[in-house]
DNA sequence: GGAGAAGATGAGCCTTTGCTCAGATCCTCG
DNA sequence: CGAGGATCTGAGCAAAGGCTCATCTTCTCC
């Protein structure tokens, strides 16, 4: 109960107005997102990442109200990375026939994860319940488009495309957070990406109307 | 790089003799799973903890070294838990027919997830990097588990069980980890546990040798 | 009964860390 | 040039929280 999600209106203190400002803004998010992906949350404390930025923390405090909006930030710009590489590997992907559809998307969702993958994990933890929105949007976004996707060809005669849509997003993306985390190298593996298109294609097969 | 984890010896100050220290160890981590379920790991303070618990804060610490300590030892408990609904959910499953397995499994996940979805959550999120060993080493004992019982099963003729029972713990437990969060109400739905089925099958059907 | 171990207490030390503020410095533009 | 806004500085305040230790109470067992 009570998920219920206040609005931090991104709570900057002043918005760069000069392009050294701007330089700034983009060297503390720099730092603290390195600190973060390298160390964890704990170890990324504003004076360090200040330090690390090489302004003092005063400055910090110029343009971010508070930690937890530099932490916000840094998830509004990492999720916007992922959405952009996914974005660029799924152009076109409708006009294909299904396997190498399969085949691209997964390569997508691959690529998208491994944008920064320390920095992902760290994001997913260190990020408060209540401050996930950002990270929760672009999933629902995921999934959406997905969704639609699947929708879209007569072929696989999908009862529930939403459902079905939801249940591969999130699956495939503990999979991959999990492998991230334990076996990070295992990414790489052309075994394991023929047995996430096993997966994608087996699932839509199953879930045919006739199935 | 430097993924070293260095042993930390379960480092207990003094293990309770008495009954009464037994029971005061109980309290004490029943009070902090409560609070990390509740309020997150950041609320889970020692001093929050032992007030809980109604005992002092000298006393928690004469039974655990540190914060770090009592984080582990619930997490070492939740897994346990976990496991033996599994274990329990899942008895004689080899017997019976594809279908039917595979509903049980599902069943079995879930319902292992059910056990303290809040806590669960928590502890991925508060225990460090360093301090997921336990976590992983119980999905690592699911996943050998599936992968037998998959490689017992003579009809599926999978070239790689291991592999398959790979995908499909991590993206299972990731599905459910997810919904968990966003959507708990849901994992009652049946139309996700028929999802799950589908993928279930449909990745086995997909990952055959002939396939 | 009583010695000694087990268990419990809690004031408070000490470190960490988020964050403020009073001012110095840099830029822009008339 | 110089006024005024933008930017930057960093010592240090205040709060929070992990943890210690000197002391007291309860239990066990001969």
């Amino acid at each position: 109960m009570a998920t219920s999600a206040r609005k931090k209106p991104v709570k900057r203190r002043r918005n760069p107005i000069q392009s050294r400002g701007q330089a700034t803004v983009d060297a503390i998010v720099e730092a603290a997102a390195q600190i973060l992906a390298r160390k964890g949350p704990t170890a990324a404390t504003t004076n360090a990442v200040a330090a690390r930025a090489g302004v003092s923390i005063g400055t910090l405090y110029q343009y971010f109200a508070d930690r937890d909006a530099l932490l916000q930030e840094i998830g509004r710009r990492h999720v916007a990375e992922m959405q952009a590489v996914l974005a660029g590997a799924l152009g076109g992907i409708d006009g294909l026939p299904l396997p190498e559809a399969v085949e691209r998307l997964v390569a997508a969702i691959v690529a998208s994860h491994r944008v920064a993958p320390r920095l992902h994990q760290a994001l997913h933890q260190s990020l408060a319940r209540d401050h996930l929105d950002t990270i929760d949007a672009f999933e629902v976004a995921v999934e959406a488009m997905v969704s639609r996707a699947l929708a879209g060809r007569d072929e696989l005669d999908l009862p529930a495309p939403e459902l079905t849509a939801t249940v591969l997003v999130r699956g495939l993306g503990g999979l991959i957070r999990t492998t991230l985390r334990r076996e990070p190298e295992r990414l790489d593996d052309p075994a394991l990406a023929r047995a996430m298109r096993a997966m994608i294609l087996g699932t839509l097969g199953e879930s045919r109307r006739d199935a």
